[in-house]
RNA sequence: GCCGGGAUGGUGGAAUAGGUAGACACGCAAGACUUAAAAUCUUGUGACCUCACGGUCGUGCGGGUUCGAUUCCCGCUCCUGGUACCA
């Protein structure tokens, strides 16, 4: 008598997957390739819940699909195991992350194991391994050495350019630098010293050391990201983070970024994220002009993208930052103007965000002259300014630009509409409108107006045009200890690459994983940490890498993960090429997702790989949120008089339409008797002999969370709850219908909302096939939706349904080879053209669907035909793996199912002679009629008419209208 | 503010070249089997009116196009994600 028993079905495929080497993914040219990536975990020390293998269960039924369709598939997984956990851990208890981390490790692969993944084990891939960042550094160094040559729009050696500067100076040179770099002439280059010379080629590397204002968070101890920081504090922890100048190292991620915005447009993403990307680099095109300052050196530059309205600026405005301003500052404005520059710079990031409507500022007392006209116009600092964007400096036009008109009618300053339109209502952009008012440019509209103006400019020599982005360079160092070290040592204050052969550069071991006390980083403690050279012993850099630098590479490495030599083979990567599908959430959109496609592109030019675009196809699955359930306390008003003692109190719980009642103020007065007495009847039970005031009416509550494993179906589970806590050991309970019903929200999945669903619990209960079923039933992949268990029992029941199909129903396995019927072909061929759609469209949960209406038809039928069963188990093998390889070799098969191919889908069977159409009386569906399909439209027509209904509504006249569309409906206007 | 995504029964959701709204599942109700429970099976289940036949309303709200709108257009409301003085 075999029941359908998934504990030991499952443990014993897994097995067989795992012994056989099932998923081991090999490079053949004889096969398409398919390379379907999950975004690795991080492995947290809470393990996984529900809401982690959403993705990776989707991802997982592609592969198994894609396999069967005969396609040659990489489905690797992983670990992000560098980390900030695990060293908020260490620093509490001492213990090295290395250990938590591999602790968490297998508690993650073991959680994953069960489920049942087609992963191939044997390309995994930790980023805190010496193995792996090893080329994480190598990465870094070749960084070190390239520059971003804008001729060429790739990335060249270093030493290219060395022998450019030799030959010609950098005059002819067009790369991306930093911005204060000068021209040199070949003679001084080469009469330039070493420290000079490094330092000069400091402002090319794409890998730069620099002082940058970055996101200091002291209570991390560490310099966050933009991208890591929300609304001043801290992603994670919600620390405070305040702006400070410090040496960092960065990514010359700017170079890339025309590159990164155009290859948007190859890659298959959602357009959100894709729009995001675009918000993110930020492009702008337009000017740079320069403003000379009256009676002085001193020029201003500013970037716009109107020059269009140059003839419209009344005054300029200056970041606080800006060192210019501080000197621009005149005898009779100094007062007013220093105090407001020192309260505006000390005013936090945070302050100035949450306080957009302030409008301050202070004239500086100096003059600018607008080189279009040779007027003189005031200079500004304002707090609207950003030191960080573009020049700093602004040339304001109130008239055309709502923030330069708020800021000019606060300060009473001068608007000048220099663009046809009307002021009514304050500013208008007016893009497109016909210029006025301004000189040589008027009368033409804004797109030539800025092409003249821009020739005047750059006749000149005061500005020129230019494309500006909002993005910035990355910070690539962190003062944190569990994190790759930078294979970089110091000689005189400047910085050079360790050797090749010395990599990797192994994290040493320090004593405390805290900065040192004078504020060093925790590398700073370790002993020796200093690099040996021919030359003598230099330090090493204390800081290390960001989170980001493992993440940026892992899916090349997974496709040769033991490779010693390189980061891998480069015909491997030829073969498996982009990744095909990469699931993951699009809370990456703008950090992993980027700086992957800048490597990406860096190594394409640095011809380590041969494709510039990581990942060709993304989904963005949803999050899964916590449902959590509650239960309320009667609040026991007694007052008793104890003596010396406390009084116990009772613990009185109503379930949730009682509460609804007493919120609602609607509760019988006999309830309320019902309950208080059951609270005083409690409450003498546990104070014997207690002296007390009994309690009365009204009732009051108090809403406590419960853990939702013990509660099922919105069904509390009275004695797991009584076992739950000792405080609850003897509860009371005012049932309805002998049940209590909890109430329940949706929230985060945390610990503390007693809402974390585990998956190991619901693989116990119902197994792995259940699991998967259920995460993809729930709804489309890309949606955010609450975990509720509510609906898994039909999941289940659909798989004993299925393992039925195939058994009597004393339980032997039984298959009959006789024809099937042409309805059981069609049950299955439906299921086939569906399941072939959704894959097209991965919509998993209506696959699952399918599944369950072809059983269903089948099951009625009492079908169990081989021709018809070996196909299903196929079909639903993606899904249910290991149900249907125990199907399969009960059908006599040796070999995996994987190795089956997928069942051809054959439209004959779905081909029907009839159709029951519709009949709508003005558009209403009235009465149904099964008509021959090869009827002509008059023929239907005249079919309907005769319908009994239709006379009934037409009431002996005649139609106004008919339309009739063949094999889909028949509408009548009356 | 700006840029995305969304709103369908008691619940999760299905259906878009415009063509039977509510597939599939949960829950609920009734019944069968059972000493009983569980499990399983059968039937019903959007709301309202009606003994019934049947009818009216119904896909966030208000309009429009159409023989016909969950689907297209216009105007709103609410929820949700991103972003935030980017010149």
């Amino acid at each position: 008598m075999a029941e359908y028993t998934f504990r030991e079905i499952e443990k014993k495929w897994q097995a067989y997957w795992e012994k056989n080497q099932t998923f081991l993914a090999k490079v053949n040219p004889d096969k398409p390739k398919f390379y379907t990536l999950d975004m690795f975990p991080y492995p947290s020390g809470a393990g996984l819940h529900v809401g982690h293998p959403l993705g990776y269960i989707a991802s997982d039924i592609v592969a198994r699909f894609k396999t069967l369709k005969g396609f040659n598939v990489l489905h690797p997984m992983g670990y992000d195991s560098f980390g900030l956990p695990a060293e908020q851990y260490a620093i509490q208890t001492g213990q090295h992350p290395a250990i938590t981390t591999e602790q968490n490790i297998k508690r993650y692969t073991e959680q994953l194991k069960n489920i049942g993944f087609a992963f191939d084990w044997s390309k995994e891939v930790r980023t805190s391994n010496p193995d792996y960042y090893k080329w994480t550094q190598w990465i870094f160094m070749q960084l070190f050495n390239s520059y971003y040559d804008q001729d060429a729009d790739k990335a060249l050696s270093i030493d290219s350019l060395i022998s450019r500067f030799e030959k010609e100076g950098n005059k002819n040179v067009k790369a991306v630098c930093d911005d204060e770099t000068p021209t040199f002439t070949a003679e001084q280059w080469n009469a330039y010293s070493e420290k000079e010379k490094q330092e000069m080629l400091l402002k090319y590397r794409l890998t730069f050391l620099a002082e940058t204002t970055v996101n200091w968070c002291a209570a991390l101890g560490t310099v966050l990201s933009n991208d890591e920081v929300k609304d001043g504090f801290s992603e994670r922890g919600g620390h405070p983070v305040e702006r400070k100048k410090m040496m960092q190292w960065s990514m010359r991620i700017t170079a890339y970024a025309d590159r990164l915005l155009k290859g948007l447009e190859k890659v298959d993403w959602s357009e959100p994220i894709k729009e995001m990307q675009r918000n993110w680099i930020g492009k702008s095109i337009g000017a740079e002009v320069i403003f000379q300052v009256k009676d002085s050196n001193e020029t201003i530059k500013v970037f716009t993208t109107r020059v269009d309205t140059i003839y419209g600026v009344t005054y300029l405005a200056l970041a606080p930052e800006s060192d210019l301003a501080a000197s621009l500052i005149t005898e009779d404005q100094r007062e007013t103007a220093e105090a407001y520059i020192e309260v505006a710079k000390n005013r936090s990031e945070r302050e100035r965000m949450s306080d957009v409507k302030t409008i301050s500022g202070a004239f500086t007392g100096s003059y600018a002259i607008n080189p279009f006209n040779g007027e003189e116009i005031q200079i500004w600092v304002a707090d609207y300014v950003l030191a960080g964007y573009g020049t700093g400096a602004v040339m304001a036009v109130p008239a055309h630009d709502e923030r330069d008109y708020n800021f000019a009618k606060h300060f009473g300053l001068e608007i000048r509409q220099v663009i046809e339109g009307s002021m009514e209502e304050g500013s208008f952009p007016g893009k497109g409108g016909l210029i006025i008012n301004s000189g040589f440019i008027s009368n033409l509209y804004m797109k030539d107006a800025m092409t003249k103006a821009i020739e005047f400019l750059e006749e000149k020599g005061i500005g020129k045009g230019k494309i500006q982005y909002r993005m910035r360079d990355a910070i690539f160092t962190r003062q944190r200890y569990w994190g790759e070290p930078l294979p970089v040592y110091f000689k005189e204050g400047l910085p050079y690459l360790i050797e090749e052969k010395d990599l990797p550069l192994v994290l040493p071991e320090v004593d405390k994983y805290l900065p040192t006390e004078d504020g060093e980083p925790p590398l700073a403690r370790a002993k020796d940490w200093n690099y040996k050279t021919a030359d003598g012993e230099f330090p090493l850099e204390r800081s290390t890498m960001p989170g980001w630098a493992g993440s940026s590479w892992y899916f090349f490495r997974y496709t040769d993960p033991k490779n010693e030599s390189e980061l891998a083979d480069k015909g491997t990567t030829d073969y498996w090429g982009a990744v095909d599908l990469y699931i993951g959430g699009s809370e990456h959109a703008t950090g992993h997702l980027l700086y992957s496609r800048f490597w990406t592109k860096f190594l394409y030019d640095i011809g380590v790989v041969s494709i510039d675009e990581p990942f060709q196809k993304m989904i963005n699955q949803g999050m899964i949120q916590g449902r959590s359930n509650f239960v309320y306390r009667v609040f026991p008003r007694i007052s008793a008089s104890s003596g010396d003692s406390q009084p116990k109190l009772p613990q009185v719980f109503v379930t949730k339409s009682t509460r609804d009642k007493i919120i609602e103020g609607v509760i019988s007065e006999e309830e309320v008797k019902e309950i208080t007495s059951v609270v005083n009847d409690k409450f003498k039970k546990l104070n014997p002999g207690m002296e007390f005031n009994p309690m009365v009416g009204p009732v009051k509550l108090s809403e406590m969370h419960v853990d939702v494993n013990i509660v099922y179906n919105d069904q509390l589970n009275l004695e797991k709850f009584k076992a739950w806590r000792p405080d609850l050991a003897d509860a009371e309970f005012i049932l309805e219908d002998g049940k209590y019903i909890c109430g329940s929200e949706v929230e985060k999945m945390s610990k503390s909302k007693y809402n974390v669903v585990n998956p190991d619990d619901i693989i116990e209960r119902y197994g792995a096939d259940t699991l998967r079923l259920y995460e993809m039933f729930l709804g489309p992949l890309e949606q955010f939706k609450p975990w509720n268990t509510n609906g898994i029992d039909g999941v289940f029941k659909f798989l004993r349904k299925l393992w039925n199909l195939y058994h009597t129903q004393a339980g032997e396995f039984q298959v009959s080879d006789a024809e099937p019927s042409k309805d059981e072909y069609k049950a299955l061929h439906k299921a086939i053209k569906k399941m072939e759609e959704d894959m097209a469209n991965f919509s998993f949960n209506t696959s699952v669907s399918s599944f369950m209406i072809c059983v269903n038809e089948l099951s009625s039928v009492k079908s169990n035909k081989r021709k018809i069963l070996e196909p299903l188990a196929i079909l639903v093998s993606p899904y249910a793996p290991h149900i249907s390889e125990e199907l399969w070799s009960l059908l006599g098969h040796e070999t995996s199912i994987t190795e089956a191919t997928f069942p051809a889908f054959d439209e004959s069977y779905l081909k029907e002679s009839a159709f029951e159409y519709p009949v709508m009386i003005n558009g209403k569906m009235r009465a149904k009629l099964n008509l021959d399909l090869s009827l002509s439209k008059e023929e239907i027509e005249k079919a309907a008419l005769a319908d009994e209904t239709v006379q009934k509504w037409l009431d002996g006249k005649a139609p106004k209208k008919m339309i009739v569309v063949p094999g889909k409906i028949v509408n009548v206007v009356i």
